[in-house]
RNA sequence: CGGGGUAUAGCGCAGUCCGGUUAGCGCAUCUGGUUUGGGACCAGAGGGCCGCAGGUUCGAAUCCUGCUACCCCGACCA
């Protein structure tokens, strides 16, 4: 089984990299760090957005869409967020081409620089505040509350399909608030917005938690996030999302008047998550013969697959195939019945598997004659015969239960792989030969912070918000600590 | 961005050291037939500017120079 990919046990990074190719979700493309993402994959990713978006529709907020390029001059005005971006920033010069003198091809016209260098957006707060400085005069303009769905490009070093790549697609939350107390509200509640969307839609348990300062967002006065734990024991940052103080506000100006007629910064949020979740969607669950999609984000969710001699077969076996097909999706399901004759059942079995199509029903003459069809699940490899009449409500039900046993199975996971220590020596060990989370104490400086992740190359993921208060002492330092912060290395 | 590796048919590779028939092999593809309850079999066929651009040579996949992309390891990051 599964003879083309990569022992995920074996190697685990080729694993994945076999796999995001052999499901056919994404490939390189002629573009260094740009990959191409493939129907699959995308009708993926649009299960992610068309969930999220009504989530984010649920809580108040309406789409919009900004630029993708923007002024130079507008990144200098808030100063760490510069910096933080400044080394990953793709740069337009030029706005023509012209034919190359010598004959062949063509050569970027000196001629045409523009006067000032627009920036490919790695992130949009700059834009947008400097539009909402327009938007905004009074507290009855208060609050926004905007999203856009679109591409950023951050001119990374080393890029992994869907991991780390210099274009990307994501969405940005950016809103706008009269109070720092609405605004901090705002931060918190779109985290629980990705924590919810991450436990009940990718079956992914994760762990809210605040950044500590050197993992903080350039420009943010305080950076939230939930934090994934991955089959090879690596913490991924699943979604983020900061308070950013009136940071932006002061530097492009945006003040507003308050019912005590009294002008004021705006208070501000920016949240996103990124095509990385496909990333932590393919680790968090699949195994050796491949993808294993949570039911509620498969493109596909039930696949019937005809098992037959001759046309005669084939049409009584199609003729009941359609009307399961049709039952089902009348139940809410989405369904493929895949009748090619160019593909003997036994590859369409593995490919659907490869696929991480969550239930498979296959159906042959004998489950003609005995009124029966063959249901087969993904997360288990396991099969069963089940009568045709019970066969919509057993399917319906069954999805629930691949959605809580995919759940189940990462949570225990997670469980198994989390530690606690107060013992540096045991800390390297776990670090170093088991991965996981490592519960423990910190000093709360960041250059203990620094030096652990000299050290191990674990960082602090999240300063978790459930951690309880808990006198200790440093894992690295000895000095005295209030509670434990959540260690990993990390995608 | 530093170190290492790779680039030959759609995919995976051999050939490159030591230049010399018509550049091979497996898988995939196409045609015909037999098949179909876990990745089918037999027979035949098609498919190549040997990553790109220069150079050396009577002659270059093979030697030299430059470029580009990908993979692995570091530094940086969602």
């Amino acid at each position: 089984m599964a003879k083309f990919l990569t022992n995920r046990e074996e190697n685990y990074s080729q694993w994945y990299n076999d796999l995001v190719i052999k499901a056919d979700l994404a490939e390189n493309s002629a573009v260094r760090g740009c990959m191409v993402i493939k129907p699959y994959g995308y009708a993926i990713w649009e299960r992610i957005q068309a969930e999220l978006d009504k989530k984010f529709k649920a809580t108040g907020h309406v789409n919009a869409y900004f630029p993708l390029f923007i002024p130079k001059s507008f990144f200098s005005r808030e100063a760490s967020h510069v910096e933080g971006f400044a080394k990953e920033c793709a740069v337009v010069t030029h706005y023509r081409l012209k034919n190359d003198h010598t004959g062949k091809g063509v050569i970027v016209d000196p001629e045409a620089r523009l006067e000032e260098e627009l920036i490919v957006r790695p992130t949009s707060e700059t834009i947008i505040w400097n539009t909402y400085k327009n938007w905004i005069q009074s507290y009855r303009d208060l609050p926004i509350l905007v999203n856009q769905w679109a591409n950023v490009v951050r001119w990374e070093m080393r890029t992994r399909l869907f991991l780390r790549t210099a274009e990307f697609l994501w969405q940005e939350g950016h809103t706008a608030h009269a109070t720092r107390e609405e605004a901090v509200e705002e931060a918190e509640k779109m985290l629980n917005v990705y924590a919810d969307f991450a436990t009940n839609y990718m079956c992914i348990p994760v762990i809210k938690g605040r950044k500590s300062v050197n993992e903080r967002f350039a420009g943010a006065e305080e950076t939230l996030a939930i934090e994934a734990l991955m089959q090879d024991g690596k913490a991924l940052q699943a979604g983020t999302s900061h308070f950013l103080g009136q940071n932006f506000a002061k530097a492009f100006d945006v003040q507003f008047t308050n019912q005590e007629g009294k002008l004021d910064y705006v208070w501000a949020t920016s949240w996103g998550v990124s095509t990385r979740l496909m990333g932590a969607l393919i680790m968090a669950h699949s195994d050796n013969n491949g993808l294993v999609l949570p039911p509620r984000l498969a493109p596909i969710q039930v696949v019937i697959v005809p098992i037959y001699k001759g046309n005669d077969q084939l049409e009584k076996i199609s003729e009941l195939a359609l009307k399961l097909k049709s039952d089902l999706e009348n139940s809410g399901m989405t369904v493929k019945y895949d009748d090619r004759d160019t593909h003997k059942p036994g590859f369409k079995f593995a490919d659907y598997e490869l696929k991480g199509v969550p239930v498979r029903i296959a159906i042959g003459p004998r489950d003609i004659e005995q009124g029966t069809v063959e249901v087969a699940r993904r997360d288990t490899l396991t099969k069963e015969t089940i009568k045709t009449e019970n066969v919509i409500a057993h399917i319906k039900n069954l999805l629930e239960d691949i959605h809580n046993n995919i759940l189940q199975k990462a949570t225990t996971f997670r469980k198994e792989n989390t530690y606690y220590t107060d013992n540096w020596d045991e800390f390297r060990d776990i670090i170093e030969n088991k991965g996981g989370f490592v519960m423990a104490h910190w000093d709360g400086s960041p250059e203990t912070e620094e030096l652990i992740k000299d050290e191990t190359k674990a960082t602090i993921r999240v300063i978790p918000f459930d951690s309880p208060d808990e006198e200790g002492k440093c894992i690295r330092t000895g000095r005295p600590s209030e509670r434990r912060v959540l260690f990993a290395r990390a995608y």
